[in-house]
DNA sequence: AGAACACTGTGTACGGTAGAGACAGTTCTG
DNA sequence: CAGAACTGTCTCTACCGTACACAGTGTTCT
C-alpha cells in the first residue's frame, strides 16, 4: 500500500463526487465493471486471489490500467464492498424491536453467506459508501421506538454486527476455535491430552454441541437490551416524581 | 505463504514437542528470543512492520536464517502470540459469575492495550498455545458454578472476548466507524450532507456520546446472560414437577 | 585421532505483491 | 485543424515470503 490513502478521496469516489471526465477517449470500462469482476473473483476463489494484476487480466487490461480508475486497492476494496453489499433487508414487517433486530440480523446474514469475504473486510476504521451506510440507517431504524440513547442504539446496533460477524461460519473471524474449523481436531487433541492443566475445557470438547453459538449469543444479547428497555421505559413517569424533592 | 502451513508441526512448536537436536553447531538464538524481538518490534512499530527480514536484522541474522527456527511466518506470528498474552488474569478474588467475567473482560483488556496487534490476529481458525488456552480456561472457570451447559459457557467466553475485542480502541476491528477513529470527522461530514437519506445517523453523529460503547455492550451482554442463568436456576426443582404428566 | 555426519547460517534466485513514471495513441475542445 | 486532455501500455522499483545449494562448524562414531 502507498502514500495514496488519502480517505478525502476515497469518500469522493464512493459517494459519486468525483467529477466526470470528458476530453479524452472514453474509458473502456467503469467503476461498476471493475467492482463486479473483483467480487465475482472473490466470491469463487477466495479475497486472497483479488489483486491488481489479477482483476486487470480479468478485464483484459494491464495492471497499471486499473489505476486509471482507482487510486490503488484500498479503493479497489472500497468499491467491491459497495458492490456487494447490496440493500438492507426491509424491517417493516417485523414487530416491535427485538424482531427487528432478529430480521436484520438474519439479512445480514444471508448478504454476508452470499459474499463469505465480506464481514472480514467490512471492519476497522474506514470510509463507508452510502449504501453500506443503508444497512446501518436500516439497523437504527429497528431502534427507533426504544428509550434508549441514540448513541445506545448504534452501541446495540454494533453488538448485533459483532456478533454475527463473530460466529461468521466461512470467517477468517471469530469462528469457535475449539468446536469448528480446520484447526479444532488438533486442539482437541492437546486439550485431552493435557486434560489436567485444562479441565474445563477438555470436558468441553469431548461433549457434542447441541446448540449453536449464534443463536445462543444473539438470544443473550437482546435479552440483554430487554432489561434496560423495559426497564427504562416502567420508571419513565415514576423516575422524575421519584426524585423529585419533598417540599420543605 | 508457502505449502508449510502444516498445523501438526505448529501444535508441536507451541507445545513443546519439538525433539531438542544436539548434533551439530548450537543455535546463535532460541524461539522465545525470537518472539520477543519480533513482540518488540510489533508493539512498537505496528504488526505490519513485522516482516521475516526485519526480525532477521533485528537479531543480526539473515533473513533465512530465521528458517532455521521457525518454518514460516505462521509460526513466527504464533510464538509471538504466545510470548505475548502473558497470564491470565486471576478471578478468584471476584464474587460470583458476574464479577468474574467482568474481571476476566478488563485482563483481556489490559493485555490487549499492551499489544495492540494482538486482538487482531488471536482469531479464526488456528492452533492456539498453552498459554492461550490457559485464558480460555480461566474464563471458562468464571461459569463454573452457573447452570449453562458446558458449550453454552464457551459461548458465553467467546461473547465476550469478541464484544472486547470489537470494542478494541486500537484495534483494525470493528472500532466504531461513526464517532471514532480517523475516517470519523469524514463520515460524519458526509451524514451531514445527505441527512435526508441517513437522518437517525446523522442525528446520532451530530450528539456528543456520553457513555461508551464498551460498557453498555458489556452491560447488555451480561445482563442477558443473567437472564437465562437466573431463569434456570429458579425452574431448577420446579421444572420436573411441572413437566411431571399428571396421573391418570 | 580421524572420518562421517548433522546442523547453522549465508548467498542467490524466484514468483508474487503494490505502485511510480515515461510514453504512444486517441478523442474532445477551442 | 491544432492543442490539450485523457487512456492504456511498458518498464522499473521495492518489497514480501520462501526454496535451494553451499560453506563452515560442531558432535558422534569408529
Amino acid at each position: 500500500m502507498a502514500v495514496n490513502e488519502d480517505p478525502r478521496t476515497l469518500a469522493e469516489l464512493l459517494w459519486g463526487l468525483r467529477k466526470p471526465r470528458i476530453r479524452g477517449p472514453r474509458p473502456a470500462y467503469d467503476l461498476a465493471r471493475l467492482a463486479d469482476t473483483a467480487v465475482k473473483v472473490a466470491d469463487t476463489e477466495g479475497l486472497e486471489a483479488v489483486s491488481m494484476h489479477r482483476i486487470a487480466a480479468e478485464l483484459g487490461l494491464t495492471k497499471m490500467a486499473l489505476y486509471r480508475y482507482v487510486n490503488g486497492k484500498t479503493e479497489l476494496m472500497a468499491i467491491m464492498i459497495e458492490a456487494a453489499v447490496g440493500t438492507p433487508p426491509d424491517l417493516s414487517g417485523a414487530a416491535g424491536w427485538r424482531a427487528k433486530l432478529e430480521e436484520y440480523a438474519r439479512g445480514l446474514s444471508t448478504a454476508w453467506r452470499r459474499h463469505p469475504w465480506l464481514p472480514s473486510v467490512t471492519v476497522g476504521d474506514r470510509v463507508m459508501g452510502p449504501r453500506e451506510t443503508a444497512w446501518a440507517e436500516t439497523a437504527l431504524s429497528a431502534l427507533t421506538d426504544t428509550p434508549l440513547t441514540e448513541h445506545e442504539r448504534l452501541d446495540a446496533v454494533m453488538m448485533v454486527s459483532h456478533h454475527i460477524r463473530a460466529t461468521h461460519p466461512a470467517a477468517t473471524q471469530g469462528t469457535q476455535t475449539w468446536t469448528d474449523g480446520s484447526a479444532a481436531p488438533i486442539m482437541r487433541e492437546l486439550l485431552l491430552l493435557n486434560a489436567s492443566r485444562f479441565p474445563l475445557l477438555a470436558t468441553t470438547v469431548a461433549i457434542p454441541s447441541t446448540t449453536t453459538t449464534r443463536e445462543f449469543g444473539l438470544l443473550a444479547l437482546l435479552d440483554g437490551l430487554d432489561r434496560t428497555i423495559t426497564q427504562r421505559t416502567h420508571n419513565n413517569g415514576d423516575e422524575q416524581t421519584a426524585s423529585r424533592p419533598d417540599p420543605p
